[in-house]
DNA sequence: AAAACGTTTGACCGGGCGGTCAGGACCACG
DNA sequence: CGTGGTCCTGACCGCCCGGTCAAACGTTTT
């Protein structure tokens, strides 16, 4: 009955948040919501099966289902951590920083957790594309307005000539929609560049800033 | 923009071509293929139902079978033309326009099929979202082939000075990454956007078109 | 040692899944 | 009208799904 130490290692969803009392209990956690980020980003919510995720996770299902009362909770754990460490990169978009290289910091900080965390990019998909049966919202709330705070900063931006003129929530869709891309569309995008040409990630980030700067700048 | 109508009554995907013999046919085969359209893009190929796909074309399971063999085949059926009719607008592309102009063309016909054909976006997007594991060769045949074709040509036109220096590949990815995304994400860029800011394809139109400028033009 | 608690499992359940089948309804054509 | 082919359906099948349960196993505490 110990362990009451914080765990802050390279989770970036908090997986283990949930009184974690012994250290079989966060083992298993993990496990269990690592293979199910796994296989619910693959096949989508209905396409995915406790089987598989047990499997995959080395446990028996009724042992998964000692940890975790139900499929749908495995799922929205899931989806608890991943909107809030989707906005972060945005947050830490700063009013007071310099237009043009806070906005490419956020380019850059986007596309980095498309190569680094890209199962949690299609998870995010999955909900979205079916819908957002879940968290439909806090898109409406959380994710909106924060979006509207943001928007009237780059606005502000905009009218004090320091960036070229451009709708805010168009250029932050734009961002999302390339950063997330290179995550999402992976396979289409390795199949078109083949083996050759390196790796996508590294022509993304030159591509992206160059685009951005173009499209920014005064 | 081009201005389709959004009934499956303008049939892009030739979904009653084969062997159409009688009337009755032709109409529950395309009632059938409109339905699966419906179902898979929402909830992905596993996530999807005979039992759902049936319901929404008002037929009986059986009957469903009775025009195609299995789920697979209807699948099959509905991918089947799609991946022609996603690279028609590419193909139009011309080498011998104007370049800025051919771009800018290709981004507001891609864009035009978002907006027209959402459910065919989002299928497609699960389809690469799983890995492609039904249409991967063909993303590594004939779609590699004619992007590396029109790279050629957008590498041309960078060479001559026509455009700004560009990655043409990673310009590609750009042009279906941002109109994608307006069909694929569609309830995320409502719900951030809000009621009352009209129909977000006017603003995303606007808003490409400027990008794209600013990105080419020398 | 043994109680007490946390962990794991095999066997099982009702329901929904993709798919089958025999036969009935419908329909064009002699 | 009848007959043959097309179209449609209720009943059914075996399988896999999410989930339950009693019992056994492991480990810590007393």
């Amino acid at each position: 009955m110990v362990n009451e130490t914080r765990e802050f290692s390279s989770d970036p969803f908090l997986m283990t948040s949930h009184l974690p009392r012994t250290r079989i209990q966060r083992r298993n956690r993990r496990a269990i919501l690592d293979a199910a980020l796994a296989v619910f980003s693959q096949h989508g919510f209905r396409g995915a099966t406790l089987d598989r995720i047990a499997a995959e996770a080395g446990l028996s299902k009724p042992n998964l289902l000692y940890y975790f009362p139900s499929k749908e909770a495995i799922h929205e754990t899931l989806l608890a951590g991943l909107l809030e460490t989707w906005l972060d990169p945005l947050r830490a978009l700063d009013p007071a920083g310099e237009p043009i290289e806070e906005i490419l910091g956020y380019v850059r900080r986007k596309l980095a957790m498309s190569r680094d965390f890209p199962r949690e990019s299609r998870l995010f998909a999955n909900e979205i594309l079916q819908g957002a049966p879940r968290i439909g919202p806090t898109l409406d709330g959380e994710l909106k307005k924060l979006v509207d705070e943001k928007a009237a900063v780059i606005a502000g931006w905009s009218g004090e000539g320091r960036i070229a003129d451009v709708d805010p929530w168009h250029l932050i869709f734009s961002i999302w929609a390339l950063t997330q891309h290179y995550a999402d569309f992976d396979v289409q995008v390795r199949a078109v560049l083949g083996p050759d040409r390196g790796d996508p990630f590294d022509g993304a980030e030159r591509h992206l800033v160059t685009l951005f700067t173009r499209l920014l700048t005064p």
